[in-house]
DNA sequence: TCAAAAGTGTTGAGCGTACACCCATGC
DNA sequence: GCATGGGTGTACGCTCAACACTTTTGA
């Protein structure tokens, strides 16, 4: 079976830069490619978007074939459309950043994949076409915008400690906060809910746990909130 | 002559929300399309993306050829991706957002187009396809980013009262400022250099000009300053 | 009892905000 | 001389930044 069309057209395909965070390095989820070009390098997962879906629906689509993660934040990253970027011809590609809780997925390789890896952003492997670039770009994204919307809570358990947090924001940044200042800023925007449970199984004092209030967020973001940290 | 692929492909259009302000408007440059579908309604400029551009060359182009506007602060917006946007099928469309001295810039008219005109961006006419939100997605991220980024020179002539300067954030905004105060910061940041000259023309005591310094403004950057009105 | 991290308050400086009057100019 | 906008200073409150010690717990 063949298209034909009376002018030429690009390829569009999604990319997708997911993030995830593990103790204390902020890591991006790779598959090794299984097809040509760069078949056995690793890559962003992603692939071509089909008519009949939308973009983020063909992100979404690519990311459960090829790592079977399935439920993420995800957001619209940037468009590359360089005219050499793809050796197979011109590939127009719309980008992704997600992030998941690391913890909650096990990752599997599949379709056009070998395998799929958590990798640590600062010791990448060479990447397939200008992956690396688009992995700049998103990186950058998220530090920004960790600091003016509380997606942070995104890359946490559910139940996390404030310490878990601060740690959270210190390696996004790539800064350190001072310890009584996070807390009293965080706390003070009124967005957590003080759990009556704690660490367990640490060889000192169980700090408290903490979730975020989404509901209380919402609410306080119409009343002309603006969270910042 | 013709093309055909294996599988289907998308067609990738690009699509330019362009700026101006004009006195105490803040404007957006639309054309009256002169081809189907939409023919004879105002929509944004742009047109399909050539094999051999880049995308933002492909912008550059269409605003040149659809409205005369050549030199110009263009950025990448959004990619609307939506399997219904367009009549003809699927389309994708990478959008731009650019910034304009409006005073520089008559527009004319040309291929695809009856017609271009600046239009008051709260008395817009009826918009083909999802343009509509395109414009909606544009007015926001402009209000985000001029507040962080000194892109708002770019709306006014190189030279400008701070009056002027105070009314185009007042504008972008949507709201007042306070004028001392606004004086007060945006001199303190040591950004504007102070002309000899002074408007003309006007019944009443004549502002001085100012220009916005770019070479100076770069190198606090890299000092780790930070633009923030 | 020791190690390790949790948890907590105060102070000073700088910044944002609110606010009102005199000045220069053209007509 | 009057109308119009240009231009300026001060005081208060709040937020940010810097900083160190005590408490709790498990091993």
């Amino acid at each position: 079976m063949s298209f034909t069309y009376e002018y030429p057209r690009p390829s569009v395909t999604v990319d997708c830069v997911v993030f995830g965070v593990d103790e204390s390095t902020l890591k991006i989820l790779l598959i090794e490619r299984d097809v040509e070009p760069f078949r056995g390098q690793w890559a962003l997962p992603g692939g071509f978007v089909r008519l009949e879906e939308d973009l983020e629906a063909a992100a979404r689509r690519e990311l459960a074939e090829e790592t079977g993660v399935t439920k993420l934040y995800l957001e619209q990253l940037y468009t590359f459309g360089g005219v050499e970027r793809d050796p197979r011809g011109r590939v127009i590609t719309v980008s992704y950043y997600a992030l998941v809780r690391l913890a909650e997925h096990r990752v599997k390789a599949a379709t056009d994949a070998r395998d799929a890896a958590w990798v640590a952003i600062d010791d990448l492997p060479a990447l397939a076409f200008d992956h690396r670039r688009i992995v700049e770009v998103a990186r950058e994204r998220l530090r920004g915008k960790v600091r003016y919307e509380p997606i942070g809570f995104e890359l946490l358990p559910h139940k996390f400690t404030l310490t878990q947090l601060q740690t959270l924001y210190e390696i996004v940044l790539e800064r350190s906060l001072d310890k009584r200042n996070f807390r009293k800023k965080i706390l003070g925007m009124d967005l957590l809910v003080e759990l009556e449970e704690f660490e367990e199984g640490v060889a000192h004092r169980a700090a408290r746990l903490y979730r975020f209030d989404e509901r209380r967020y919402r609410r306080l973001v119409k009343q002309g909130f603006n969270f910042e940290v």
